[in-house]
DNA sequence: GCTTGATGTTTTATGCTTGAAGTTTTAAGC
DNA sequence: GCTTAAAACTTCAAGCATAAAACATCAAGC
């Protein structure tokens, strides 16, 4: 089976791409809506909150501040509030790195292991669940498409 | 010339998913992250702002900052600090609605028009260069492939 | 005319985000 | 040992975003 898509030639291919750009932005900020908004009424939680659980889950033994900022591509600033309310939760606490006064490395408590496997499952079935339209083929072939326009393909910005 | 898509049969459709569903956001948040960039550094302004002067300039005769805030999907308090801020700026104005006290029209002002006319030019340009891989055959497709997973079809979110 | 509910907007409290400035500690050169 | 620059982190000011509360106005029913 080809692929019948329909291909208006008088149009600018910039202005093709100018529209695509804000569908994919509309679609995407439709979807992160959402998912806040789950995050927030169902588990009392934000994503940063998620963003910044999810990698330290990846990393058991801790992980530097900047480390984590590194990770997440967001500003030092930015962690450093985030692990604060995290650590007020009892989800993540701050350890002192042996032979450097001025690191600290930032984990998961036991709870917050615990909270955030029951929120990745969650949070699974919900991209599941609102990406249902989209059959494997279409799932294949959507990824392979944004894998070619992917800006620089050897960072790895993990997540999740 | 037909598609040779790998597709993973093992993997469960729900992880494909997930994966799609992370690259997605982490290719739109880094040419969002461009392109606000690129508002601050090379004309001291925000996407936020030139969201709502996009707005606006689709309706020359002015909105109600509930239109406003129901266009752009954006909450009724959101909006009233860009619009006034706009406003300090001297790009926006309000303007009293004939027969009811409560409601203000929120417009462009002459030098706003001006301001949005240039910035929406570079916009374009900004974002045909950022999407300069894809060609316009795949521009089509991913267009495609992402309206068939539009969630609702009839809400008009205009932008730009 | 008064009440009552709906509508339109702003205000407030909280959190996320950035860039810039500030503090402490480390490491290197002398 | 001292100075100095870099590194790691926090603090700060400003803006954006939300939900909820407050305020003003309108429109309907009586």
């Amino acid at each position: 089976m080809n692929n019948p898509v329909k291909i208006n030639s008088r149009e600018p291919v910039s202005k093709a791409r100018l529209r695509l750009w804000l569908k994919l932005l509309k679609l995407t900020g439709a979807l992160e809506t959402e998912v806040r908004r789950r995050l927030r009424e169902g588990h009392d939680t934000t994503l940063p909150r998620f963003d910044v659980m999810a990698a330290l889950a990846r990393h058991p033994d801790g992980l530097k501040m900047s480390e984590l900022s590194g990770y997440l591509k967001v500003s030092n600033g930015n962690v450093t509030g985030i692990v604060d309310r995290l650590t007020d939760e009892g989800l993540a606490l701050r350890v002192a790195v042996p032979h450097d006064k001025r690191a600290q490395l930032a984990r998961l408590t036991a709870q917050g292991h615990k909270v955030f496997e029951a929120l990745a499952e969650q949070h699974e079935q919900w991209i599941n669940e609102l990406l249902g339209d989209l059959s494997r083929r279409r799932t294949a072939e959507l990824m392979e498409l944004l894998e070619s326009l992917e800006p620089d393909k050897n960072s790895d910005g993990e997540q999740q």
